[in-house]
RNA sequence: GAGCGCGUAGCUCAGCCGGUAGAGCAACUGACUUUUAAUCAGUAGGUCCUGGGUUCGAGUCCCAGCGCGCUCACCA
């Protein structure tokens, strides 16, 4: 813990926790209560992971929200009662289907209804496909460097660390299904079991109903459908596996686990797994549902249907922070989670940073930068501008996509060109953080803007003035200079594109240029309707490469390559 | 059928413990520009879904209703 600020403040750090309105507080506080309800020395935080697919966004969301709470009530009880955070991988579910989304799949497909730690691996780097997943789920989760402690299903079973809450759910036999029973429709609750029996042939993770319970032997009696052979198999060992509701409960009893939160389809499920928890003699864990994410169409996200986001695309376009910031934001309350929100949490991100260092105590707790970097937030990055008169303020992330559109460039230097232009001084080895945004913006621009692009064939009269152009532009080849190139610019459309009406004229008094000038070099060069002042485009773009740009333009390479850019996206 | 959420400016949304309705985009005006974009300054725009209740005071709390959406009810 630091030592409160100098300030003379009202409240310590651990009271004006105590009565923040932030989330993470107000669930924190339930675990303090919880604590001083029942006398604990230790609590328990759990995330689950089905790792019959590879982690993706939710599974961030999760680990994110739950590290916040964890952290508020580190703050909330100044450490005082030690936390835990398990990351609980359910890798002895058995195998459903094949997914789409993975090599060899016949290799797989020979091995339907397995647990999945007894599938190989389709990418062959692990010893079971359930371990892959598990080595992915881990990189990730190290990769945002959150503090966990990594449990496999599989391993729980087997080493026996269920035995004891398996043996007792065993004895408490008729209560769970007193409670799963009513859940059930009647031809579901004749063959419903909470235990599921391994094979001890095949291997596979049995549904059937279960004849009869030994309770002194600790096992259960059932008959293979296909042979009509009778087993007893003991529930402990690993030999057998609980169905999803009972196994959650289960795991919440054995492992001690104090708060999970949970997707508002969970609703029924933690229900159920609660009472399944006090059928045990148990108290369930506290924690809270949280909405859905939905796709750009207000649809569930899911796995199977590939819509929404994926975490890689997201950091394709975002920062880490941005999509922290994202998750930390009302947390239940169902939000679209697409591309087009990246800008938006990335500049209130941005925003928030900012205001920080400006806010009191009190505030600063319902800072969302507070919760995503555990009360330790980074010095913002500011710049100041050109006159250097106002004050110093971050660069926006919307205002980078406009510098990016501008520019016309997917060369991060030439924006950089742009931004010292509006703030001498600043660079990429100064400013890492707006250099990282810089990158951001330019991969934004080349999936979002760019494909919009339409490239106007010229006619004659254009082609002609393009012409002049680039001769006028030859001996200033090298040239920075941006008022220069742009009186040349001028010149060559008062010839071509005269303005006769009077209304622009030059400083000397000659005849303007039509604003179709302008737009012939938008639209022909740069395939859009709008741009940057030409002169300091060809400064910053080069001349050179300007006159090149004209030539292709002329040429109709440029409409050649952006239609090879989209076949290629299309393809790819 | 059950559960959850939403309804505030043209659009997307903020509004924390109840105290004179806010932001960003879009629009419009102006500054800077012999074009545009950017930037800066400014203007306009709302029956806070409806009806009750509590209160000195309700976008906010309570109740009822309307509308929209999602989830679950097979599996995890």
């Amino acid at each position: 813990m630091t030592a409160s600020p100098a300030t003379a403040e009202p409240l310590s750090l651990p009271q004006a926790a105590g009565q923040s309105p932030a989330w993470p507080f107000e669930e924190a506080r339930k675990l303090v209560a919880r604590a001083e309800r029942t006398g604990q020395k230790q609590v328990l935080f759990e995330t689950g992971y089905g790792p019959s697919g590879l982690p993706h966004i939710g599974t961030f969301g999760e680990v994110c929200r739950t590290t916040m709470v964890r952290h508020a009530f580190r703050v909330l009880t100044e450490d005082r009662i030690p936390t835990r955070l398990v990351a609980f991988s359910d890798d002895m579910d058995g195998l459903r289907k094949v997914p789409d989304n993975i090599p060899n799949k016949e290799l797989v497909a020979a091995h339907l209804g397995k647990p999945l730690t007894r599938v190989p691996d389709p990418f062959g780097t692990h010893p079971s496909f359930g371990e892959h997943n598990n080595a992915r789920l881990r990189a990730f989760l190290d990769h945002f460097g959150f503090e966990y402690e990594f449990v496999s299903s599989t391993e729980a079973y087997r080493s026996g660390r269920f035995d004891d809450t398996l043996l007792l759910m065993l004895e408490r036999y008729d209560a769970v299904m007193e409670v799963m029973l009513p859940s059930l429709r009647q031809e579901r609750a004749q063959s419903y079991s909470p235990f599921l029996p391994i094979h001890p042939v095949t291997g596979i993770v049995m549904q059937v109903p279960v004849d009869e319970i030994r309770k002194a032997a600790g096992a259960i009696v059932w008959r293979d459908p296909a042979t009509g052979e009778r087993y007893e198999t003991p529930v402990t060992g690993g030999h057998c596996k609980l169905q999803w509701k009972p196994d959650w409960a289960m795991r919440w009893v054995a492992l001690g686990v104090d708060y999970e939160m949970a997707g508002k389809d969970l609703i029924d499920s933690v229900k159920l797994s609660g009472e399944i928890c006090r059928a045990l003699g148990a108290t369930p864990p506290e924690g809270f549902n949280y909405e859905l994410f939905l796709d750009e169409k207000g649809q569930k996200i899911s796995k199977s249907k590939g819509n929404g986001l994926t975490i890689e695309e997201w950091l394709a376009y975002g920062s880490p922070e941005s999509l922290s910031l994202f998750m930390y934001n009302k947390p239940r309350e169902a939000k679209r989670l697409h591309f087009d929100v990246i800008p938006r949490a990335t500049d209130d991100y941005l925003t928030f940073l900012e205001k920080y260092p400006k806010q009191a105590l009190r505030e600063q707790l319902g800072n969302p930068v507070w919760h995503i970097h555990a009360g330790e937030p980074p010095e913002p990055e500011t710049v100041r501008s050109a006159d250097g008169s106002a004050p110093a303020t971050t660069i926006s992330f919307a205002m980078l996509l406009n510098l990016v559109a501008v520019a016309n460039s997917e060369d991060p230097q030439v924006l950089w060109g742009f931004i010292r232009r509006y703030a001498p001084g600043v660079t990429p080895e100064n400013h890492p953080k707006l250099d990282k945004l810089v990158g951001y913006a330019v991969a934004y621009f080349r999936d979002f803007v760019r494909p919009s692009k339409v490239y106007q064939e010229p006619g004659e009269a254009e082609s002609a003035a393009l012409r002049d152009l680039a001769a006028a532009l030859a001996p200033l080849e090298g040239s920075t200079d941006a008022e220069a190139l742009q009186a040349v610019v001028y010149e060559v459309g008062r010839t071509h594109f005269p303005d006769l009406s009077g209304k622009s004229k030059s400083p000397d008094g000659r005849p303007g240029v039509l604003q179709a000038w302008f737009q012939t070099l938008y639209r022909i060069l740069l395939g859009q309707e709008r741009g940057p002042r030409f002169g300091s485009f060809a400064a910053l773009y080069g001349v050179a490469e300007t006159r090149e740009l004209i030539a292709k333009g002329l040429s109709g390479a440029l409409r050649a390559e952006h239609e090879a850019f989209l076949a290629g996206r299309k393809a790819g």
